[in-house]
RNA sequence: GCUGGAGUAGCUCAGUCGGUAGAGCACGUCCUUGGUAAGGACGGGGUCACGGGUUCAAUUCCCGUCUCCAGCUCCA
């Protein structure tokens, strides 16, 4: 049986059993999810956490009482009557959105009814694994200006075992989250209260994990044909008019006078780069142009949007902008593909999701400029033998584009890199070259980032890692532990050689027990631990401890510099 | 922004049915000199998120604000 019409019940027994327990609550629609199911309901008292319980307990004497799914099809006016009747006025209003003359409904014991497509399990007593989760508010057909209904989300599998499973997933992933992490590891943290919400704060450790990533982006662009610009964090009102930012965003973007003139903190990085493409006459000899920037920006996010550092108001995109040739164009979406996924590969993900993502409503450019710009991106994944989903009317304002999602280790997708495809701010901007003819001709824009944003990446890396960062990412590389006083002169000597080899450790000389040391050492996630006892500081050994792996016994140290710089110099995971 | 929940030491949390607070970890000092995941003793540390109100008295009750959490909506 199919998993989401078990979870697509589940919901129904619990939207009945709230009922039984709430008879003046009315239903608003219940479906299964990826993960579950949920049931929206409008409720005058807001559920408690206590109430789930009970809610349970009622589901689980529905099950116990294995009540029968039966399923009715009614002419739409029967029933328009009937759950008029029943004063399930959200229902009405379903049925008066479906254009077919009969609807189906679903009966199960002797009250409940549901409008519904099913198809459903035969009866309530099919249900054997299942687990209510949380409560949320969530508007009435996901209209930010409809009603808010109250939202109670669950799960259910085919067995406890699954069940079981998942809920410790969960666990998992809640050890795993960078909120926690981050902090805990001293990468960064961020001071509401002080500074104001989603703002980042690296602290040494994550600032050098940044510096690694920032180092390993800027010597493969320029590997791969871009050049690095670098653009103001504030420019007048008047440049984000003329791109379109400024209609589309203005509220969240932060503006501010100087001498009566409107300036914003830049939200996007494109209008600088068009600036600099702008600055001479561009020939076709010199397309593409590819400008390269760890552009940081800043938008002012609803509050409530606010997470992690995955949603935060101040962030540093490692963003490009490809200004190409018509004929260029499919050639340097391919190249960037390539470019994305290389790159996901350095940082230790394998598996990826593809979105194409097509024209919105709100959009600026003549419909010609979008057909072409969303054939060049289709085509290029075809050429690439890509497979893909369509994102329908999820593009930018100015231009369609792909969206690559990564599956970290716990295969939950993450949105980082993104390529647009943009005819719209060339012709704003009235961007040109000289073409072989002579004649003023306008290069096409391609916008996109690898990571997306620095912070949202770091986030990412966290979790995918649980904090235990690869040799090369790893901001400590090595804890290096003396075992006595006697051997901080030796422990000396070894950082010593080790910065001389850019590893870097860090010497943990404190009067405690080598276990309490190493116990540290541990925790903080660092790949290795040298213990430094009489034997190796005699011997000019280091005795070695690996990550997860444990004692590695003792090795020379110009042997154990060796193997390191190897490992690093290949980015092995 | 919306719905609901929460904010007590650096962290995890206890507590006060109104009389200005406590544990473990962390931190400091001393003792201990330990061979691969927590040695011991003592000690310092709090405008109980912030602002107002009620009260003889507010961390506790009321109102407002800020921030966080779970979602919704949004994400150039």
């Amino acid at each position: 049986m199919e998993l989401s019409v078990l979870r697509h019940s589940c919901s129904h027994i619990m939207a009945m059993a709230v009922k039984e327990l709430w008879p003046d609550v009315h239903l608003a629609i219940g479906p299964s999810i990826e993960d579950g199911f949920y049931y929206d309901f409008d409720k005058k008292e807001p559920f408690s956490d206590d109430d789930l319980a009970k809610i349970e307990q009622k589901m689980l004497e529905i099950i116990r009482k294995d009540e029968p799914f039966v399923r009715e099809e009614l002419k739409r006016k029967d029933a328009l009557e009937l759950f008029g009747r029943l004063g399930e006025t959200y229902k009405t209003a379903l049925i008066n959105e479906i254009p077919d003359e009969s609807v189906s409904i679903y009966k199960t014991g002797s009250d409940f009814v549901d409008l519904c497509r099913g198809p459903h399990i035969e009866s309530s007593g099919k249900i054997k694994a299942f687990k209510l989760l949380s409560l949320a508010g969530a508007y009435w057909h996901g209209i930010e200006t409809n009603p808010m209904l109250q939202r109670i989300y669950g799960t259910c599998f085919e067995s406890q075992k699954e069940l079981d499973d998942y809920l410790s997933d969960l666990e998992q992933a809640k050890l795993r989250d960078h909120r926690k992490l981050g902090p805990a590891l001293e990468l960064y943290d961020l001071y509401q209260d002080e500074a104001g919400p989603g703002l980042v704060f690296y602290h040494p450790k994550g600032a050098m994990v940044r510096k690694l990533i920032e180092d390993y982006e800027k010597e493969e662009h320029l590997k791969r044909g871009y050049k690095m610009v670098i653009t103001p964090h504030i420019m007048q009102a008047g440049l984000w008019q003329k791109s379109g930012h400024y209609d589309f965003y203005k509220e969240n973007m932060y503006t501010f006078k100087i001498e009566e003139k409107e300036f914003v903190l830049k939200p996007m990085n494109c209008p600088g780069h068009i600036l600099i493409y702008k600055s001479k006459i561009r020939s076709y000899r010199e397309l593409p142009v590819r400008f390269f920037e760890l552009g940081t920006v800043y938008r002012h996010e609803k509050a409530g949007v606010l997470h992690g550092l995955l949603r935060v108001r101040g962030f540093t995109q490692d963003d490009a902008h490809v200004f190409c040739l018509p004929a260029q164009l499919k050639s340097e979406i391919r190249a960037i593909i390539d470019f994305v996924f290389s790159t996901m590969k350095v940082f230790g993900f394998d598996s990826m999701d593809i979105e194409l993502s097509t024209r919105p409503e709100k959009s600026i450019g003549s419909d010609d400029d979008w057909r072409q710009a969303t054939g060049g991106l289709e085509e290029s994944l075809k050429e690439l033998g890509l497979k893909y989903d369509i994102n329908e009317g999820d593009g930018a304002f100015y231009g369609p584009k792909i969206d690559i999602k990564l599956k970290d280790a716990l295969k939950r997708s993450w949105q980082c890199a993104t390529i647009q495809c943009d005819f719209a701010l060339p012709k704003r901007f009235n961007l040109t070259y000289v073409d072989a003819d002579g004649k003023e001709k306008q290069p096409i824009m391609l916008h996109r980032v690898l990571l997306g944003s620095v912070e949202r990446f770091i986030a990412c890396l966290t979790e995918h890692y649980a904090g235990a960062f690869p040799l090369w990412l790893a901001p400590v590389q090595a804890v290096i532990i003396p075992l006595k006083e006697a051997q901080i002169e030796y422990a000396a000597q070894v950082k010593q050689a080790l910065d001389e080899n850019f590893i870097r450790t860090e010497v943990d000389s404190r009067n405690e027990t080598l276990d309490r040391k190493i116990r540290e050492a541990e925790m903080s996630k660092a790949p290795y631990i040298l213990v430094l006892g009489g034997r190796e500081q005699k011997a000019g050994t280091v005795s070695v401890r690996k990550r997860k792996a444990g004692d590695q016994g003792s090795v020379p140290l110009q042997e154990f510099i060796a193997n390191l710089k190897l490992q690093i110099a290949h980015r092995e995971h």
